[in-house]
DNA sequence: AGCTCATGGCGAG
DNA sequence: TCGCCCTGAGCTG
């Protein structure tokens, strides 16, 4: 489940439950083993998100790295016993709280330097408040790419996925193959400022929302999105389904290996 | 029980 | 551009 405001939540949730306090770590698998004990016993300092990657500190001088990838999941809860161990990377916990980690596409023990390497390599995160969303624009106002591209990629925002994407391009009216140089600043800022206030209600609440007022449930007279990968979308999954502004049908294509949906009828500028 | 797909990203060719 | 990595939910049988 894992786009940029997951990760900020999960930083959040860490710090809360481990803040300060001494952590037991440990790697029932043993994928993790030797850095775990390392780590193990030591003071919890801090837990941040830059993008989609997530650096856990642990003791002095040394980082946890965890980029979930596609499939990786990391679960805070109440103390409970180990279940299936074998797939268990990481395991951090208290008397109150415990954190479990499967399925990642990293979890490494890295260095200071490190982090900053993996930071310089990633654009404006729009969760941040450090964030200049003018470094986005100068990778896509000269770009030849779509725009459906740009947006997955990390150095022009980091942390956007693939329901952001879609949906920041439908609320936009954007043809997802635009070549980004055909977009202006002023494009250009309002899907920046959509993946801003998107994404920042999505850290709080913990799901996707991105339709405007007038097209809720409620403003319709249209049962709710009740399905597990998020809320109220426009366009993200919902192939073959009517459009929520003009009623034709979304369309869905495989996309640079990722699956993009779009309205032909919404979003025809290009 | 087995198959497919997924909110990612990498490296080989 | 494709195959591959890692896991689990949601189908199908």
């Amino acid at each position: 489940m894992p786009e940029g405001h997951v990760i900020h939540r999960l930083a959040g949730g860490l710090e809360a439950a481990f803040g300060g306090q001494i952590v037991r770590v440990t790697s029932p698998q043993g994928r993790f083993a030797e850095a775990a004990s390392l780590l193990d016993g030591r003071r919890f300092v801090a837990a941040e998100a830059y993008g989609k990657h997530l650096f856990v500190e642990i003791g002095e001088g040394a980082l946890i790295h965890v980029h979930l990838g596609l499939i990786g999941k990391l679960r805070l809860g109440e103390p409970q016993p180990v279940l299936r161990p074998e797939t268990l990377r990481l395991r951090i916990e208290t008397a109150n709280a415990v954190a479990e980690l499967r399925g990642p596409q990293t979890c490494a023990l890295i260095t200071p330097g490190e982090r900053d390497h993996v930071v310089a390599g990633l654009g404006p995160d729009p969760l941040r408040a450090d964030a200049d969303g003018e470094r986005g624009w100068a990778r896509v106002g000269r770009s030849e790419r779509p725009i459906a591209s740009l947006l997955l990629d990390q150095r022009v925002a980091a942390g956007v996925g693939n329901i952001f994407r879609c949906e920041a391009l439908f609320r936009q009216r954007l043809h997802p193959m635009t070549p980004g140089r055909e977009l202006n600043r002023r494009r250009w800022n309002r899907i920046w400022d959509d993946f801003v206030s998107l994404m920042a209600p999505a850290v709080v609440v913990g799901r996707i929302d991105t339709v405007r007022d007038e097209h809720t449930p409620e403003a319709m007279g249209r049962p709710p999105r009740v399905d597990a990968h998020g809320g109220e979308v426009y366009v993200y999954r919902r192939a073959g389904m009517p459009c929520l502004v003009c009623g034709q049908r979304v369309h869905a294509q495989t996309f640079e290996a990722r699956n993009l949906y779009w309205c032909n009828r919404c979003q025809r500028s290009r």
